[in-house]
RNA sequence: GCGAUCGUAGCUCAGUUGGUUAGAGCACCUGGUUGUGGUCCAGGGGGUCGCGGGUUCGAGUCCCGUCGGUCGCCCCA
């Protein structure tokens, strides 16, 4: 007979995670919360399944094959566990706009979800931090959130010669694109086209850029003059396209972050909603896959119902982040650990010992520090330093023949270090170091 | 959804042209007798060889299917 414990597996894409995994995940996570906290982003959350409809009305019908859709037994609503946030925090928007402060600061943590085949940097089920501003169409908060993301890379122990981001926008690369020979109404296939050229084989590439009559040559010489130019705008064709692109430049050189980014008008996303600014941030070799990305998508909260709106924002993944992060050996035990005791209590096994060791237990607990001890018949202290060490606790308390002075041992497990402390002062030993 | 490749203990892996009761290291547990550290010594638990079928006198080993992992394609939030 089939063991029920041995026939279920997490299922495909999805993951397990022990204690020293959490580890790694509050550690990533501690980074961006506080990180954008820090910035003056306040913390939403929203549901992990939504109305189907709310993601076919902007992808239109082609994604369902992309997203766990699923309808409650006899139940004839169609759901689907969110892919994104954006949408979300769209309809969020949207419902409280008339009493939200312009510009609004957002940020969320959350799960996320895609029924796709995994493979390296991507599973069914991750975690993602999203960070948003609405209502505010400067260029200095597309700058703001992308400062966000660099400072959790800053914080996690990356640098700009670890990570770059690349910064694109929409709006210049159409005006490039028009001036090189693209018709208006082909604009979204050729920047489709520009989104995947490096994964195409070279006479596909030529053959779609002749259907399109796009020189493609003469598209990246112009784009990278239009990169090159500064702010003063001394660049050709589309210098007044490139105003909102320059005025992007300053402001992340005025926070000191303009050593991370660079332009490249190669950068279009694959989503369909961005209306100008994207970027996406890498490994410096172009090693994994994006471990952000994010754009202004400026007509998005009126398409879910909110008045008209703009807005900019990022978001940045568990899963390729962990990959760089262990890569840069960035997440090695001293950097990432699990909660250390404040105190591993012992008992030598004396009459006295035992009858005050559950209760002295409890009480430091009530005190609020974090206490653990052995499960083990053996009272050998030895044994006991011994577990208490692989515990990582900072203090040993040694329950011993002191006791009957009121005394117990307080050994510094770090120091090696040790000294007789009364009983009834032992929480506040504990609280500071010998 | 498509393709390639892999699947032996918790982990990393051995396992001969198919041949008796499937092994090692690490980890875990116990002991080395009564109070001071991750070492050392001895011992122990733990595996339906992912699962299901087939070939064979005999399958961890060969064949088929299936479920997972990994890496690509599609797609990218």
């Amino acid at each position: 007979m089939a063991s029920a414990g041995r026939a279920f597996q997490s299922p495909k894409g999805t993951r397990d995670l022990y204690p020293p995994d959490i580890a790694v995940g509050r550690h990533i996570e501690s980074a961006w919360r506080d990180t954008a906290i820090n910035h003056g982003f306040d913390e939403i959350n929203g549901p992990t399944f939504e109305h189907l409809g709310l993601y076919t009305v902007k992808s239109g019908p082609g994604i369902v094959s992309e997203l766990f859709s699923f309808r409650r037994a006899g139940g004839d609503v169609d759901y689907a566990l969110r892919p994104e946030f954006t949408p979300t925090l769209a309809r969020m928007y949207a419902a409280q706009a008339a009493a939200l402060a312009r510009p609004t600061k957002w940020f969320s943590i959350g799960p996320f979800f895609r029924a796709e085949r995994p493979q390296r940097g991507r599973l069914r089920e991750h975690v993602q931090l999203n960070t948003d501003i609405i209502g505010d169409d400067s260029p200095r908060a597309d700058a703001e959130v992308v400062a966000v993301a660099v400072d959790i890379l800053r914080r996690l122990g990356l640098t700009e010669d670890d990570v770059r981001v690349r910064i694109g926008d929409r709006t210049v690369v159409g005006g490039v694109l028009k001036s090189c020979g693209v018709a208006e109404a082909k604009l979204p296939e050729a920047l489709e086209l520009l989104d995947k050229r490096d994964r195409l084989p070279a006479e596909e590439l030529s053959r779609r850029c002749e259907e399109l009559s796009l020189d493609l040559g003469a598209f990246d010489a112009e784009a990278e003059a239009e990169a090159a130019s500064d702010a003063l705008g001394s660049a050709g064709a589309s210098s007044a396209l490139g105003e909102r692109r320059r005025g992007l430049a300053e402001c992340l050189d005025e926070i000191g972050i303009g050593g991370w980014c660079d332009f490249n008008l190669g950068i279009v996303r694959g989503l369909a909603y961005y209306t100008s600014t994207v970027f996406e941030i890498h490994e410096a070799k172009g090693r994994e896959r994006a471990i952000a990305g994010g754009g202004r998508y400026d007509n998005l909260v009126e398409l879910f119902g909110g008045p008209p709106t703009p807005a900019v924002g990022i978001a940045m993944g568990d899963v390729v982040l962990e990959l760089v992060l262990k890569e840069r050996q960035l997440l090695t035990s001293d950097v990432v650990c699990q909660p250390r005791p404040d105190a591993f209590v012992i008992s030598a096994g004396k009459k006295d010992a035992q009858t005050r060791f559950r209760p002295l237990i409890a009480s430091l607990r009530r005190d609020g520090l974090h206490v653990r001890h052995s499960y083990r018949t053996t009272h050998s202290v030895g044994k006991l330093l011994g577990e208490a060490a692989r515990a990582r606790a900072r203090y040993a308390v040694i329950l011993g023949d002191e006791l009957a002075r009121g005394l117990v041992v307080v050994k510094d497990l770090d120091e090696g270090r040790q000294r007789e402390v009364p009983i009834g002062e032992l929480a506040a030993a504990l609280g500071r170091r010998t």
